[in-house]
DNA sequence: AACCGCCATGCGCATTCTGCTGATCGAGGA
DNA sequence: TCCTCGATCAGCAGAATGCGCATGGCGGTT
Protein backbone atom coordinates (compact mmCIF):
# COMPACT_ATOMS: atom_id res chain seq x y z
CA UNK A 1 0.00 0.00 0.00
CA UNK A 2 1.33 3.50 -0.19
CA UNK A 3 0.64 5.71 2.61
CA UNK A 4 0.64 9.45 3.32
CA UNK A 5 1.74 9.86 6.62
CA UNK A 6 0.93 13.68 7.73
CA UNK A 7 2.78 14.10 11.37
CA UNK A 8 4.57 17.02 12.19
CA UNK A 9 6.88 15.91 14.88
CA UNK A 10 10.07 14.05 13.52
CA UNK A 11 10.51 11.39 15.93
CA UNK A 12 6.93 10.02 15.81
CA UNK A 13 6.87 10.04 11.70
CA UNK A 14 10.56 8.55 11.71
CA UNK A 15 9.69 5.60 13.58
CA UNK A 16 5.95 5.09 12.61
CA UNK A 17 7.30 5.42 8.52
CA UNK A 18 10.15 3.20 9.65
CA UNK A 19 7.58 0.71 10.95
CA UNK A 20 5.26 0.80 8.00
CA UNK A 21 7.52 0.63 5.31
CA UNK A 22 9.18 -2.81 7.56
CA UNK A 23 5.53 -4.04 6.90
CA UNK A 24 6.41 -3.68 3.33
CA UNK A 25 4.15 -0.41 2.78
CA UNK A 26 5.68 2.56 0.30
CA UNK A 27 5.09 5.24 2.90
CA UNK A 28 5.35 9.45 1.97
CA UNK A 29 6.10 11.37 4.62
CA UNK A 30 4.83 15.30 4.87
CA UNK A 31 5.61 17.29 7.60
CA UNK A 32 2.62 20.15 6.88
CA UNK A 33 -0.29 20.85 5.07
CA UNK A 34 0.93 22.41 2.62
CA UNK A 35 3.84 19.45 1.71
CA UNK A 36 0.86 16.85 2.15
CA UNK A 37 -1.21 19.07 -0.55
CA UNK A 38 1.17 18.97 -2.84
CA UNK A 39 1.68 15.35 -2.65
CA UNK A 40 -1.94 14.75 -2.95
CA UNK A 41 -1.46 16.60 -6.44
CA UNK A 42 0.71 14.22 -7.93
CA UNK A 43 0.36 10.89 -6.32
CA UNK A 44 -2.73 8.74 -5.18
CA UNK A 45 -2.66 6.94 -2.07
CA UNK A 46 -4.16 4.32 -0.59
CA UNK A 47 -4.63 5.77 2.90
CA UNK A 48 -3.27 8.77 4.91
CA UNK A 49 -2.75 8.70 8.43
CA UNK A 50 -3.59 12.43 9.52
CA UNK A 51 -2.49 14.35 12.61
CA UNK A 52 -4.35 16.75 13.18
CA UNK A 53 -2.42 19.21 15.18
CA UNK A 54 0.05 20.78 12.35
CA UNK A 55 2.04 23.70 12.30
CA UNK A 56 -0.16 25.74 9.58
CA UNK A 57 -3.18 25.01 10.48
CA UNK A 58 -5.64 21.81 11.30
CA UNK A 59 -5.80 18.77 9.70
CA UNK A 60 -9.07 18.93 9.40
CA UNK A 61 -8.85 21.78 6.86
CA UNK A 62 -7.36 19.37 4.60
CA UNK A 63 -9.97 16.64 5.24
CA UNK A 64 -12.51 18.59 4.38
CA UNK A 65 -11.08 19.49 1.34
CA UNK A 66 -10.26 15.85 0.18
CA UNK A 67 -13.82 15.28 0.96
CA UNK A 68 -15.73 18.20 -0.56
CA UNK A 69 -13.07 17.44 -3.98
CA UNK A 70 -15.20 14.16 -3.73
CA UNK A 71 -11.42 12.15 -2.79
CA UNK A 72 -12.84 8.90 -0.72
CA UNK A 73 -9.47 7.75 -0.20
CA UNK A 74 -9.29 6.29 3.92
CA UNK A 75 -8.53 8.98 6.35
CA UNK A 76 -7.20 7.71 9.48
CA UNK A 77 -7.25 10.46 12.03
CA UNK A 78 -5.09 10.42 15.27
CA UNK A 79 -5.69 12.41 18.14
CA UNK A 80 -4.66 13.05 21.47
CA UNK A 81 -6.41 10.73 24.03
CA UNK A 82 -8.70 13.27 25.32
CA UNK A 83 -9.74 15.26 22.63
CA UNK A 84 -12.56 13.33 22.12
CA UNK A 85 -14.50 16.53 20.57
CA UNK A 86 -11.44 16.63 17.87
CA UNK A 87 -12.58 12.86 17.11
CA UNK A 88 -15.52 13.85 16.52
CA UNK A 89 -15.02 16.88 14.52
CA UNK A 90 -13.24 14.50 12.29
CA UNK A 91 -15.45 12.15 11.65
CA UNK A 92 -17.54 14.12 10.65
CA UNK A 93 -15.52 15.97 8.37
CA UNK A 94 -14.95 12.56 6.93
CA UNK A 95 -12.53 10.63 8.29
CA UNK A 96 -12.94 6.95 8.37
CA UNK A 97 -11.41 5.84 11.57
CA UNK A 98 -8.79 6.91 14.43
CA UNK A 99 -6.48 6.11 16.18
CA UNK A 100 -5.28 7.64 19.75
CA UNK A 101 -1.71 8.80 20.29
CA UNK A 102 0.71 7.52 21.26
CA UNK A 103 0.82 5.54 18.15
CA UNK A 104 -0.28 1.33 18.71
CA UNK A 105 1.90 0.40 15.99
CA UNK A 106 0.08 -2.94 15.68
CA UNK A 107 -3.32 -1.51 16.01
CA UNK A 108 -2.40 1.21 13.31
CA UNK A 109 -1.64 -1.72 11.01
CA UNK A 110 -4.24 -3.73 11.29
CA UNK A 111 -6.59 -0.49 11.02
CA UNK A 112 -4.52 -0.16 7.62
CA UNK A 113 -5.63 -3.23 6.67
CA UNK A 114 -9.07 -3.36 7.30
CA UNK A 115 -9.50 0.28 5.53
CA UNK A 116 -7.76 -1.02 2.16
CA UNK A 117 -9.51 -3.83 2.30
CA UNK A 118 -12.90 -2.51 2.58
CA UNK A 119 -12.29 0.35 0.07
CA UNK A 120 -11.38 -2.36 -2.64
CA UNK A 121 -14.89 -3.42 -2.34
CA UNK A 122 -14.02 -6.72 -0.45
CA UNK A 123 -15.43 -7.20 2.66
CA UNK A 124 -14.34 -10.93 3.62
CA UNK A 125 -11.40 -11.70 5.00
CA UNK A 126 -10.27 -14.57 3.23
CA UNK A 127 -10.53 -15.46 -0.75
CA UNK A 128 -9.35 -17.46 -3.04
CA UNK A 129 -7.44 -17.48 -6.01
CA UNK A 130 -6.83 -20.68 -7.79
CA UNK A 131 -5.73 -23.09 -5.01
CA UNK A 132 -4.53 -20.12 -2.89
CA UNK A 133 -6.47 -18.77 0.19
CA UNK A 134 -5.17 -15.69 1.12
CA UNK A 135 -5.83 -13.95 4.55
CA UNK A 136 -5.41 -10.32 3.58
CA UNK A 137 -6.05 -8.97 6.82
CA UNK A 138 -3.42 -11.00 8.06
CA UNK A 139 -1.04 -10.93 5.22
CA UNK A 140 -0.47 -14.71 5.14
CA UNK A 141 -1.06 -17.31 2.31
CA UNK A 142 -1.64 -20.89 2.09
CA UNK A 143 -1.74 -23.76 -0.51
CA UNK A 144 -4.02 -26.59 1.12
CA UNK A 145 -2.36 -26.45 4.76
CA UNK A 146 1.07 -25.23 3.53
CA UNK A 147 1.81 -21.93 4.35
CA UNK A 148 3.58 -20.00 1.31
CA UNK A 149 6.06 -16.73 2.66
CA UNK A 150 5.92 -13.80 0.53
CA UNK A 151 8.54 -11.34 1.11
CA UNK A 152 7.50 -7.43 2.04
CA UNK A 153 8.02 -6.79 -1.68
CA UNK A 154 6.31 -9.68 -2.85
CA UNK A 155 3.34 -8.97 -0.50
CA UNK A 156 2.99 -5.56 -1.89
CA UNK A 157 2.76 -6.34 -5.40
CA UNK A 158 0.67 -8.97 -4.82
CA UNK A 159 -1.80 -7.32 -2.62
CA UNK A 160 -1.66 -3.98 -5.55
CA UNK A 161 -2.58 -6.77 -7.87
CA UNK A 162 -5.23 -8.20 -5.79
CA UNK A 163 -7.08 -5.24 -5.05
CA UNK A 164 -7.60 -4.41 -8.50
CA UNK A 165 -8.47 -7.51 -9.75
CA UNK A 166 -9.37 -8.27 -12.77
CA UNK A 167 -8.31 -4.77 -13.99
CA UNK A 168 -4.92 -4.85 -15.54
CA UNK A 169 -2.40 -2.59 -13.75
CA UNK A 170 0.36 -0.94 -15.61
CA UNK A 171 3.89 -0.86 -14.86
CA UNK A 172 4.07 2.39 -13.83
CA UNK A 173 1.43 2.20 -11.34
CA UNK A 174 2.53 -0.84 -9.77
CA UNK A 175 6.12 1.31 -9.29
CA UNK A 176 4.28 4.26 -8.34
CA UNK A 177 2.32 1.93 -5.41
CA UNK A 178 5.54 -0.09 -4.59
CA UNK A 179 7.71 2.82 -4.00
CA UNK A 180 7.75 6.20 -2.37
CA UNK A 181 9.02 9.58 -3.78
CA UNK A 182 12.38 9.50 -2.16
CA UNK A 183 13.46 5.86 -2.74
CA UNK A 184 13.11 5.98 -6.84
CA UNK A 185 13.52 3.18 -8.53
CA UNK A 186 15.23 1.87 -11.78
CA UNK A 187 15.28 -0.88 -13.93
CA UNK A 188 12.77 -4.02 -13.98
CA UNK A 189 12.39 -4.23 -10.31
CA UNK A 190 8.53 -4.69 -10.93
CA UNK A 191 9.26 -7.75 -13.36
CA UNK A 192 11.55 -9.32 -11.37
CA UNK A 193 8.67 -9.53 -8.46
CA UNK A 194 6.31 -10.55 -10.43
CA UNK A 195 8.07 -13.38 -11.57
CA UNK A 196 9.19 -14.07 -8.52
CA UNK A 197 5.46 -14.07 -7.22
CA UNK A 198 5.01 -16.74 -10.43
CA UNK A 199 7.69 -18.69 -8.93
CA UNK A 200 5.57 -18.81 -5.20
CA UNK A 201 2.05 -19.08 -6.48
CA UNK A 202 2.33 -20.64 -10.11
CA UNK A 203 2.58 -19.15 -13.22
CA UNK A 204 -1.25 -18.77 -13.98
CA UNK A 205 -1.54 -16.56 -10.98
CA UNK A 206 -0.83 -13.27 -12.82
CA UNK A 207 -1.15 -12.58 -16.53
CA UNK A 208 1.21 -10.93 -18.57
CA UNK A 209 -0.75 -8.17 -20.88
CA UNK A 210 2.54 -7.14 -23.21
CA UNK A 211 2.78 -3.55 -23.51
CA UNK A 212 0.19 -2.98 -20.84
CA UNK A 213 0.58 -4.44 -17.50
CA UNK A 214 -0.42 -7.32 -15.22
CA UNK A 215 -3.13 -8.43 -13.92
CA UNK A 216 -4.73 -11.18 -11.48
CA UNK A 217 -7.74 -12.77 -13.45
CA UNK B 1 -9.49 11.83 -22.06
CA UNK B 2 -11.71 14.20 -23.51
CA UNK B 3 -11.07 17.79 -22.39
CA UNK B 4 -13.49 20.80 -22.39
CA UNK B 5 -11.33 23.85 -22.32
CA UNK B 6 -13.17 27.51 -21.53
CA UNK B 7 -10.58 30.04 -21.37
CA UNK B 8 -11.01 33.15 -23.87
CA UNK B 9 -7.22 34.20 -24.24
CA UNK B 10 -6.82 32.89 -27.48
CA UNK B 11 -2.84 33.01 -27.15
CA UNK B 12 -3.16 30.85 -23.60
CA UNK B 13 -5.52 28.51 -24.68
CA UNK B 14 -3.59 27.66 -28.06
CA UNK B 15 -0.48 26.77 -26.20
CA UNK B 16 -2.50 24.97 -23.40
CA UNK B 17 -4.62 23.16 -26.58
CA UNK B 18 -1.14 22.05 -27.99
CA UNK B 19 0.40 21.04 -24.43
CA UNK B 20 -2.37 18.74 -23.62
CA UNK B 21 -2.93 16.94 -26.95
CA UNK B 22 0.74 16.76 -26.90
CA UNK B 23 -0.25 14.75 -24.20
CA UNK B 24 -2.60 12.27 -25.25
CA UNK B 25 -5.78 14.34 -24.64
CA UNK B 26 -8.56 15.20 -26.87
CA UNK B 27 -9.20 19.10 -26.10
CA UNK B 28 -12.16 21.09 -27.19
CA UNK B 29 -11.76 24.48 -26.91
CA UNK B 30 -14.65 27.27 -26.18
CA UNK B 31 -13.91 30.83 -26.02
CA UNK B 32 -16.95 31.88 -24.10
CA UNK B 33 -20.08 30.47 -21.90
CA UNK B 34 -22.00 30.60 -25.24
CA UNK B 35 -20.35 27.80 -26.96
CA UNK B 36 -19.17 26.41 -23.67
CA UNK B 37 -22.70 25.06 -22.94
CA UNK B 38 -23.37 24.37 -27.23
CA UNK B 39 -20.07 22.09 -26.69
CA UNK B 40 -21.33 20.72 -23.60
CA UNK B 41 -25.20 19.86 -24.97
CA UNK B 42 -23.80 17.27 -27.91
CA UNK B 43 -20.61 15.79 -26.22
CA UNK B 44 -19.06 14.00 -22.97
CA UNK B 45 -15.76 15.49 -21.58
CA UNK B 46 -13.83 13.44 -18.84
CA UNK B 47 -12.63 17.11 -17.55
CA UNK B 48 -13.66 20.45 -17.96
CA UNK B 49 -10.90 23.30 -17.06
CA UNK B 50 -12.80 26.50 -16.74
CA UNK B 51 -11.66 30.00 -16.43
CA UNK B 52 -13.60 31.97 -14.34
CA UNK B 53 -13.93 35.63 -15.92
CA UNK B 54 -15.30 35.29 -19.56
CA UNK B 55 -16.36 37.76 -21.56
CA UNK B 56 -20.28 37.13 -21.43
CA UNK B 57 -19.94 36.20 -17.68
CA UNK B 58 -18.63 34.15 -15.02
CA UNK B 59 -18.06 30.41 -15.21
CA UNK B 60 -19.42 29.94 -11.91
CA UNK B 61 -22.93 30.44 -13.21
CA UNK B 62 -21.86 27.54 -15.54
CA UNK B 63 -20.17 25.61 -13.08
CA UNK B 64 -23.58 26.03 -10.62
CA UNK B 65 -25.57 25.10 -13.69
CA UNK B 66 -23.62 21.63 -14.23
CA UNK B 67 -24.02 20.62 -11.04
CA UNK B 68 -27.44 21.70 -10.66
CA UNK B 69 -28.11 19.70 -13.20
CA UNK B 70 -26.47 16.25 -11.95
CA UNK B 71 -23.50 16.74 -14.15
CA UNK B 72 -20.41 15.62 -11.84
CA UNK B 73 -17.87 15.66 -14.75
CA UNK B 74 -14.53 16.77 -12.73
CA UNK B 75 -14.05 20.75 -13.27
CA UNK B 76 -10.74 22.49 -12.58
CA UNK B 77 -10.93 25.72 -12.17
CA UNK B 78 -8.35 28.34 -13.21
CA UNK B 79 -8.20 31.97 -10.80
CA UNK B 80 -5.61 34.53 -10.28
CA UNK B 81 -2.97 34.22 -7.83
CA UNK B 82 -4.81 36.85 -5.67
CA UNK B 83 -8.36 35.72 -6.14
CA UNK B 84 -8.80 33.95 -2.84
CA UNK B 85 -12.54 34.45 -2.31
CA UNK B 86 -13.49 33.45 -6.06
CA UNK B 87 -11.57 30.06 -5.23
CA UNK B 88 -12.94 29.30 -2.36
CA UNK B 89 -16.66 30.52 -4.37
CA UNK B 90 -15.24 27.58 -7.27
CA UNK B 91 -14.92 24.88 -4.63
CA UNK B 92 -18.62 25.46 -3.10
CA UNK B 93 -20.11 25.66 -6.42
CA UNK B 94 -18.73 22.04 -6.91
CA UNK B 95 -15.58 22.78 -8.45
CA UNK B 96 -12.74 19.87 -8.22
CA UNK B 97 -10.47 21.69 -7.92
CA UNK B 98 -8.16 24.81 -8.87
CA UNK B 99 -5.00 25.88 -10.57
CA UNK B 100 -3.55 29.34 -10.17
CA UNK B 101 -2.95 31.44 -13.46
CA UNK B 102 -0.71 31.73 -15.13
CA UNK B 103 -0.59 28.00 -15.67
CA UNK B 104 2.10 25.68 -14.84
CA UNK B 105 1.42 23.49 -17.71
CA UNK B 106 2.88 20.56 -15.42
CA UNK B 107 0.50 20.82 -12.81
CA UNK B 108 -2.19 20.82 -14.96
CA UNK B 109 -0.85 17.71 -16.36
CA UNK B 110 -0.48 16.44 -12.71
CA UNK B 111 -3.92 17.45 -11.58
CA UNK B 112 -6.12 15.69 -14.41
CA UNK B 113 -3.46 12.64 -13.71
CA UNK B 114 -4.83 12.61 -10.31
CA UNK B 115 -8.72 13.40 -11.29
CA UNK B 116 -8.63 10.65 -14.37
CA UNK B 117 -7.29 8.42 -11.55
CA UNK B 118 -9.59 8.44 -8.94
CA UNK B 119 -12.57 8.72 -11.12
CA UNK B 120 -10.87 5.36 -12.84
CA UNK B 121 -10.79 3.93 -8.83
CA UNK B 122 -14.50 3.91 -9.58
CA UNK B 123 -15.86 0.65 -9.87
CA UNK B 124 -18.45 2.04 -12.48
CA UNK B 125 -16.11 2.42 -15.34
CA UNK B 126 -17.60 0.03 -17.82
CA UNK B 127 -19.18 1.40 -21.02
CA UNK B 128 -20.84 -0.08 -24.33
CA UNK B 129 -20.39 -0.41 -27.70
CA UNK B 130 -22.61 -2.45 -29.56
CA UNK B 131 -22.43 -5.89 -27.67
CA UNK B 132 -19.08 -4.98 -26.41
CA UNK B 133 -18.35 -4.35 -22.63
CA UNK B 134 -15.46 -2.18 -22.27
CA UNK B 135 -13.18 -1.38 -18.86
CA UNK B 136 -11.28 1.78 -20.20
CA UNK B 137 -9.29 1.60 -16.67
CA UNK B 138 -8.58 -2.06 -16.88
CA UNK B 139 -7.52 -2.08 -20.41
CA UNK B 140 -10.08 -5.32 -20.66
CA UNK B 141 -12.49 -5.66 -23.59
CA UNK B 142 -15.37 -8.46 -23.86
CA UNK B 143 -17.65 -9.36 -25.68
CA UNK B 144 -20.42 -10.99 -23.72
CA UNK B 145 -18.06 -13.29 -21.37
CA UNK B 146 -15.40 -13.61 -23.79
CA UNK B 147 -12.49 -11.17 -23.03
CA UNK B 148 -11.10 -9.69 -26.46
CA UNK B 149 -7.29 -9.42 -25.71
CA UNK B 150 -5.76 -6.37 -27.60
CA UNK B 151 -2.08 -6.05 -28.35
CA UNK B 152 -1.01 -2.48 -26.78
CA UNK B 153 -1.12 -0.18 -30.29
CA UNK B 154 -4.39 -1.80 -30.64
CA UNK B 155 -5.35 -0.56 -27.48
CA UNK B 156 -4.20 2.67 -27.95
CA UNK B 157 -5.93 3.02 -31.16
CA UNK B 158 -8.80 1.92 -29.78
CA UNK B 159 -8.73 4.36 -26.57
CA UNK B 160 -7.68 7.04 -28.85
CA UNK B 161 -11.03 7.06 -30.58
CA UNK B 162 -13.48 5.86 -28.26
CA UNK B 163 -11.65 9.65 -26.14
CA UNK B 164 -13.06 11.09 -29.19
CA UNK B 165 -16.23 9.21 -29.88
CA UNK B 166 -18.66 11.03 -32.35
CA UNK B 167 -15.42 12.89 -33.77
CA UNK B 168 -13.68 12.31 -36.42
CA UNK B 169 -10.18 11.69 -35.99
CA UNK B 170 -8.07 12.60 -39.20
CA UNK B 171 -5.06 9.85 -39.82
CA UNK B 172 -2.62 12.44 -39.24
CA UNK B 173 -3.75 12.43 -35.20
CA UNK B 174 -4.12 9.01 -34.86
CA UNK B 175 -0.51 8.70 -36.08
CA UNK B 176 1.02 11.36 -33.45
CA UNK B 177 -1.46 9.68 -30.56
CA UNK B 178 -0.07 6.12 -30.80
CA UNK B 179 3.49 7.24 -31.87
CA UNK B 180 6.07 8.94 -29.79
CA UNK B 181 7.20 12.17 -31.73
CA UNK B 182 10.83 10.36 -31.85
CA UNK B 183 9.76 7.40 -34.06
CA UNK B 184 8.41 8.95 -36.92
CA UNK B 185 6.09 6.30 -38.51
CA UNK B 186 5.17 6.25 -42.56
CA UNK B 187 2.84 4.18 -44.48
CA UNK B 188 -0.29 2.77 -43.64
CA UNK B 189 0.39 1.88 -39.90
CA UNK B 190 -3.24 3.18 -38.81
CA UNK B 191 -5.01 1.81 -41.74
CA UNK B 192 -3.68 -1.47 -40.70
CA UNK B 193 -4.54 -1.29 -36.93
CA UNK B 194 -7.75 0.05 -37.78
CA UNK B 195 -7.89 -3.10 -40.05
CA UNK B 196 -6.76 -5.41 -36.79
CA UNK B 197 -8.80 -3.78 -34.60
CA UNK B 198 -12.37 -4.36 -36.98
CA UNK B 199 -11.23 -8.14 -37.36
CA UNK B 200 -11.44 -7.91 -33.44
CA UNK B 201 -14.36 -5.86 -32.87
CA UNK B 202 -16.35 -6.32 -36.15
CA UNK B 203 -16.33 -4.27 -38.96
CA UNK B 204 -19.07 -1.70 -37.50
CA UNK B 205 -16.92 -0.58 -34.61
CA UNK B 206 -15.42 1.84 -36.57
CA UNK B 207 -16.10 3.82 -39.31
CA UNK B 208 -14.37 5.16 -42.16
CA UNK B 209 -15.14 9.00 -43.35
CA UNK B 210 -13.16 9.48 -46.74
CA UNK B 211 -10.51 11.49 -46.87
CA UNK B 212 -11.27 12.67 -43.10
CA UNK B 213 -10.19 9.81 -40.80
CA UNK B 214 -12.03 7.51 -38.70
CA UNK B 215 -14.51 7.41 -35.92
CA UNK B 216 -16.36 5.81 -33.64
CA UNK B 217 -20.00 5.91 -33.71
C1' DA C 1 -19.17 4.79 -68.30
C1' DA C 2 -14.63 4.85 -67.46
C1' DC C 3 -11.18 6.47 -64.61
C1' DC C 4 -8.48 7.56 -60.67
C1' DG C 5 -7.54 8.18 -55.98
C1' DC C 6 -8.37 6.45 -51.45
C1' DC C 7 -9.07 2.72 -48.52
C1' DA C 8 -9.34 -2.39 -46.90
C1' DT C 9 -7.21 -6.43 -46.05
C1' DG C 10 -4.20 -10.42 -46.45
C1' DC C 11 0.37 -12.57 -46.24
C1' DG C 12 5.02 -12.88 -45.05
C1' DC C 13 9.31 -11.49 -43.20
C1' DA C 14 12.90 -8.90 -40.71
C1' DT C 15 13.53 -6.24 -36.91
C1' DT C 16 12.67 -4.38 -32.61
C1' DC C 17 11.13 -4.57 -28.18
C1' DT C 18 9.25 -6.57 -23.98
C1' DG C 19 9.32 -9.49 -20.56
C1' DC C 20 11.46 -13.50 -17.99
C1' DT C 21 14.82 -15.38 -15.19
C1' DG C 22 19.22 -16.77 -13.15
C1' DA C 23 23.08 -14.59 -11.02
C1' DT C 24 25.45 -11.23 -8.36
C1' DC C 25 26.27 -7.72 -4.93
C1' DG C 26 25.41 -4.93 -1.06
C1' DA C 27 22.91 -3.56 3.01
C1' DG C 28 20.63 -4.25 7.07
C1' DG C 29 18.51 -7.09 10.48
C1' DA C 30 18.67 -11.28 13.49
C1' DT D 1 28.80 -12.77 12.08
C1' DC D 2 25.51 -14.84 9.14
C1' DC D 3 21.55 -14.65 6.52
C1' DT D 4 17.72 -12.74 4.22
C1' DC D 5 15.97 -9.42 1.30
C1' DG D 6 16.13 -5.98 -2.20
C1' DA D 7 18.19 -3.99 -6.33
C1' DT D 8 20.21 -4.44 -10.59
C1' DC D 9 22.32 -6.65 -14.66
C1' DA D 10 22.65 -9.41 -18.73
C1' DG D 11 21.24 -12.71 -21.93
C1' DC D 12 17.59 -15.21 -24.00
C1' DA D 13 13.10 -16.24 -26.07
C1' DG D 14 9.16 -14.94 -28.02
C1' DA D 15 5.70 -11.58 -29.14
C1' DA D 16 4.57 -7.48 -31.40
C1' DT D 17 5.41 -4.36 -34.78
C1' DG D 18 6.45 -2.18 -39.16
C1' DC D 19 6.35 -2.58 -43.78
C1' DG D 20 6.53 -4.22 -48.51
C1' DC D 21 3.69 -6.05 -51.79
C1' DA D 22 -0.52 -7.35 -53.91
C1' DT D 23 -5.43 -7.51 -54.74
C1' DG D 24 -9.96 -5.70 -54.77
C1' DG D 25 -13.72 -2.47 -53.53
C1' DC D 26 -15.80 1.96 -53.15
C1' DG D 27 -16.78 6.89 -54.48
C1' DG D 28 -16.60 10.75 -56.75
C1' DT D 29 -15.17 13.09 -61.05
C1' DT D 30 -14.71 13.87 -65.65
Amino acid sequence: MRILLIEDEADIADALARFLRAQGHAVDHAPDLDSARAALDVAVFDTILLDLALPDGSGLSLLRDLRRGGNRVPVIIATARDQISERIAGLDAGADDYVVKPYDLAEIEARLRAHARRASGDPATESHLGGLRIDRAGARLYRGEAEIRLTSREWALFDALLSARGRVLSKQVLEERLYAFDDAIEGNAVEVYVSRLRGKLGAEAIQTRRGLGYLIP
